[in-house]
DNA sequence: AGCACGCCGACT
DNA sequence: GTCGGCGTGCTC
C-alpha cells in the first residue's frame, strides 16, 4: 500500500497521512503533487511531499485522497527543497511555508483559467476609441494601450483592477479588442550604450562564476549603472540557456528597471510576480517559470519562491531594503532566500545597492561575498552631490523650522529654474496633539502611540494601527480649548512652504497624498515634466526614482536615527540620508544637499559629506563589534501577544523554562516589552535569543519551537523571528 | 487556523 | 422551550 505524506495549511508542525486517490490506479501520484483531500469536514489543497509504504496512523482511521489538481505539474524536487531549508531556517510547519510560498490561485482547488496569449485592437476597436466617451477610463486606456502597442500581453496591459478587467471583457464581447498568438519581437535589441571600465570589471567577475556559487555585493553610487550590469548579466544567462530571478524592493518604484528589461527581452521570456497582479494571472507565470518558458523572473520579495530549474543568475536590487524581510506570518528574508537559492543552484549571486546592509557589507569584508566596487556615477563628468551641514545651534532656523541659509538655497535654486526637494520623514501634520495647560497628548485607544494631526481631513490618525478619531476641541482632561500641534509633519511643512515661497508650485508626495490609484504614477510624472518647482516628500520620494530637474535637496530633522534606541538606526539614517542624497543633480547639473542637523560634527555626517561609506560602515562595525549586536551574533526572537501584557510575559517566562539547555555562546534574555508594547489592541512583550554560531542557534530554535508548541498557550498568540529587524 | 461539540442566558 | 455565546479539542 502507498501512503501519501501530504502538507497542509495548517499551523501544526507535521505531516498528513492519505491513502492514494481512486486516479492512482490509471496514474500513480508524483511527489510534488498537488491535491485535493478531506480533513476534518473540510477539504483542502495539500502538496505530496513525501510517499512511504505504512503509516503509524491506524488504518482505519487513514482517508484517501479525492484526487490530484492536474491543472499544474508536479512541483520541482529543488523548489520542495527550498520550502523544507524556508521551513526549518524560520521555525514553521512545512505545510504552512508551502502554502505561503504558492501563488494564492494555487491554494485553491478551481482549475485554472487559461488566458489568452495576447490582446489586439480591432477595426472596430479603433472606430469605438474615435467615439468613446471620455468617461470610460478603462476602456479608454486600454484601447489607447493597444492601440499605439498590439499586440499585447495581459501583464502589459492596466488591469490592476476589477473594473479594468471587466471592461476588457466588455470590449471583448463587443468585438472591439481580439485574442490572438504574441508575435515574436522582430525589431533589433535598443543599441545599448558601451559599459563604463567598472561595469565591465563587475560583468567580467560575475560572468567568470556563472557555473558555481558566489555572492558579489556589487557596491554602486547612485547613477553609477548598476542596471546596465544586471541586465547585461541577464541577457548573458539567458544566451547562455539559464533562467534569470532578479528581485526588486517594490516594483513601482523601480519602473525604470522593468522599463528596461521589457525593452530588452521579449514578453514570452520576462514575467513580472507581484501581488498587484491578477491571480489567475500570477499563477500563469509562476508556471511558465516552472516550465521553463519564461527565462526572466522580475518581482517583489515573493518572487523569491518562484520555482526556476534553470536558475543560472541571481539578482537583489538595493539588498538592504527592509522590504525583503516579510513582517508577518512566514518572516522570511528573501534576500538571504535569494542566496540559499543561488547555493542550490550553484549559480553567481549579485546584491546590488549604493549603501549595503552591514551584514552584506561584514560579508564582502570578510570574503564570503566578493565586493565589487563601482565608485563613479556613469555619465561622463557627473559627480556626486555636495552635501552641506547647517547647524542649528549655530544658526537657530525660525519658527517655521526653516533656516536663512535653507530659504535662500531654495530661492536660489527656483530662480535657476530648477526643482528642489524638501525631505521630511514623517507624514500629517504634526505627530502630536497636545494640551497647553495639562501636558495631556492625544493617544491611541488601541496602541501605545500618538495620534498624528490630520489638518486638511480634520482628523487625529494612528500611523501604525489606521485608527482615526476627530480633532478634539477641548482638552479631555482638563477642558482647556487651547490644544496645540506640536512638531512638524510633511503636511505642515507643505504649508509652510506654499506661504514662504508664493508662486511656487508646491507638491507633497506621500502615502496620504498618493492613496488613489496612480496617484504617485502622476506625480512622479508631473515632476519629471517640471510642472512642480518645490517637492515636499517622505521616504516614497528617496527611493529609486531619476528627477533630473532636481538640483537642491533639504533634508530636515533626521537626527532622530543617531539617537535611536534601536541598534539599526545609525544604519538605516545613513541609507536613507545616502538615498535621498542621491536624487541631487543626476543629469548634466552638479547636484546640492543640505542638512540641517543639531549634531554636525557627528561621524555619520562626516562620512555622509564625504559619501564614504566604507568610512561610515566601518565605524559602525566596530560599535556593533564591541556592544555584541550582529553581524558578529546572530539573532531570533520569541515574541508574544495578548490581552494583557502579563499573560504575554508569563508565556514567555514559562517559554524560557523550558527551553533546551543554552549552549556555550548562547545568551537567552529576560522578557521585554517590544518598542511599540501596545498594538492594535494587542500587548505585545519579547525575549532575545543571540548566538555567536549560527548553527547552534539553529538547532536550539528547533528544540525550543517544539517545547513551545507543547505549552498550553490559549490566550496568547506567539511566533518565533529569526534575524529581526524589529524590536 | 477552521470547525465541531458542549453547556449556560435572553428571545419568538 | 429554542438560538447562540465562545471555552476546548481535533483534524491523517
Amino acid at each position: 500500500m502507498t501512503i501519501l505524506r501530504i502538507a497542509l495549511d495548517v499551523p501544526l508542525p507535521q505531516l498528513y497521512d492519505y491513502r492514494e486517490p481512486p486516479s492512482a490506479k490509471a496514474r500513480p501520484v508524483e511527489i510534488g503533487c498537488r491535491v485535493l483531500v478531506p480533513f476534518g469536514r473540510r477539504r483542502l489543497v495539500g502538496v505530496v511531499v513525501e510517499t512511504a509504504r505504512e503509516s503509524e496512523i491506524p488504518a482505519e482511521r487513514l482517508r484517501s485522497a479525492y484526487g490530484v489538481l492536474s491543472d499544474t505539474p508536479p512541483l520541482p524536487g529543488h523548489w520542495l527543497a527550498l520550502a523544507r531549508f524556508a521551513a526549518a531556517y524560520y521555525q514553521r510547519p512545512l505545510g504552512e511555508v508551502i502554502h505561503a510560498a504558492l501563488p494564492p490561485r494555487l491554494r485553491r482547488p478551481e482549475p485554472l483559467k487559461a488566458e489568452a496569449e495576447a490582446w489586439a485592437i480591432t477595426d472596430a476597436g479603433q472606430a469605438l476609441l474615435a467615439s468613446l466617451p471620455s468617461r470610460r477610463t478603462h476602456r479608454r486606456a486600454l484601447l489607447e494601450h493597444l492601440a499605439t502597442s498590439s499586440p499585447a500581453t495581459p501583464n502589459d496591459l492596466p488591469l490592476a483592477t476589477d473594473a479594468a478587467r471587466a471592461a476588457l471583457r466588455a470590449l471583448v464581447a463587443e468585438g472591439a479588442i481580439a485574442a490572438c498568438d504574441l508575435m515574436p519581437i522582430t525589431s533589433a535589441p535598443q543599441e545599448r550604450v558601451p559599459l563604463t571600465d567598472a561595469q565591465q570589471a563587475a560583468f567580467d567577475a560575475v560572468v567568470a562564476s556563472r557555473d558555481r556559487f558566489q555572492a558579489f555585493l556589487l557596491h554602486g553610487v547612485t547613477g553609477s549603472g548598476k542596471t546596465e550590469v544586471y541586465l547585461r548579466l541577464a541577457s548573458e544567462a539567458v544566451r547562455s540557456g539559464r533562467q534569470v530571478l532578479i528581485l526588486v524592493p517594490e516594483i513601482n518604484l523601480t519602473p525604470q528597471l522593468e522599463a528596461t528589461f521589457r525593452a530588452v527581452f521579449p514578453a514570452q521570456t520576462l514575467v513580472t510576480l507581484t501581488s498587484a497582479a491578477a491571480d489567475n494571472i500570477r499563477a500563469l507565470n509562476w508556471i511558465a517559470a516552472m516550465t521553463g518558458r519564461a527565462r526572466v523572473v522580475l518581482g517583489t520579495r515573493l518572487a523569491v519562491f518562484t520555482p526556476l530549474p534553470e536558475l543560472g543568475l541571481v539578482v537583489v536590487d538595493e539588498e538592504q531594503d527592509a522590504s525583503f524581510k516579510q513582517q508577518e506570518g512566514l518572516r522570511y528574508s528573501a534576500r538571504d532566500l535569494a542566496v540559499y537559492r543561488a547555493h542550490a543552484a550553484g549559480c553567481p549571486v549579485v546584491l546590488g545597492t549604493a549603501t549595503p546592509s552591514l551584514e552584506t557589507w561584514w560579508n564582502a569584508q570578510s570574503g564570503r561575498y566578493r565586493l565589487l566596487s563601482m565608485p563613479e556615477r556613469a555619465r561622463a563628468g557627473a559627480v556626486l552631490p555636495a552635501v552641506r551641514l547647517i547647524d542649528t545651534r549655530a544658526e537657530p532656523p525660525s519658527k517655521d523650522g526653516l533656516s536663512d541659509t535653507i530659504v535662500r538655497a531654495i530661492e536660489a535654486c527656483l530662480a535657476r529654474g530648477e526643482q528642489a526637494l524638501v525631505f521630511l520623514n514623517r507624514r500629517g501634520y504634526a505627530p502630536v496633539l497636545a494640551c497647553n495647560a495639562c501636558g495631556w497628548a492625544a493617544g491611541c485607544v488601541r496602541c501605545a502611540a500618538h495620534l498624528v494631526v490630520h489638518l486638511g481631513e480634520r482628523r487625529l490618525r494612528c500611523h501604525h494601527c489606521g485608527h482615526v478619531e476627530g480633532i478634539p476641541r477641548v482638552c479631555p482632561t482638563c477642558g482647556n480649548v487651547d490644544l496645540m500641534p506640536f512638531g512638524r509633519g510633511t503636511q505642515k511643512l507643505e504649508a509652510t512652504l506654499i506661504e514662504r515661497f508664493p508662486g511656487a508650485r508646491v507638491l507633497r508626495v506621500d502615502s496620504d497624498s498618493t492613496r488613489a490609484k496612480g496617484r504617485f504614477n502622476e506625480m512622479t510624472e508631473a515632476i519629471r515634466s517640471g510642472r512642480a518647482d518645490i517637492l515636499v516628500g517622505t521616504q516614497m520620494l528617496a527611493k529609486g526614482h531619476d528627477f533630473p530637474g532636481v538640483t537642491l535637496v533639504v533634508v530636515l530633522n533626521t537626527d532622530a536615527g543617531l539617537v535611536s534606541s534601536d541598534y539599526r538606526g545609525p544604519e538605516r539614517l545613513f541609507q536613507q540620508l545616502e538615498q535621498v542624497a542621491g536624487r541631487a543633480g543626476r543629469a548634466d547639473r552638479p547636484g546640492e544637499v543640505l542638512v540641517q542637523t543639531r549634531f554636525p560634527r557627528h561621524p555619520l555626517y562626516q562620512a555622509l559629506i564625504e559619501h564614504d561609506y566604507p568610512r561610515f560602515a566601518a565605524a559602525a562595525l566596530e560599535e556593533r563589534q564591541v556592544a555584541g549586536f550582529p553581524p558578529f551574533v546572530h539573532e531570533a526572537v520569541l515574541r508574544a501577544e495578548s490581552e494583557t501584557l502579563e499573560h504575554a510575559n508569563a508565556f514567555l517566562r514559562t517559554a524560557i523554562r523550558s527551553a533546551p539547555p543554552r549552549p556555550e555562546g548562547m545568551h537567552l534574555y529576560d522578557p521585554v516589552p517590544m518598542t511599540l508594547a501596545r498594538l492594535a489592541g494587542r500587548e505585545r512583550a519579547q525575549v532575545l535569543v543571540q548566538s555567536s554560531s549560527r548553527s547552534v542557534l539553529q538547532s536550539f530554535l528547533q528544540q525550543w519551537a517544539t517545547a513551545l508548541h507543547a505549552i498550553n498557550a490559549r490566550d496568547v498568540r506567539w511566533h518565533i523571528d529569526v534575524d529581526p529587524l524589529e524590536f
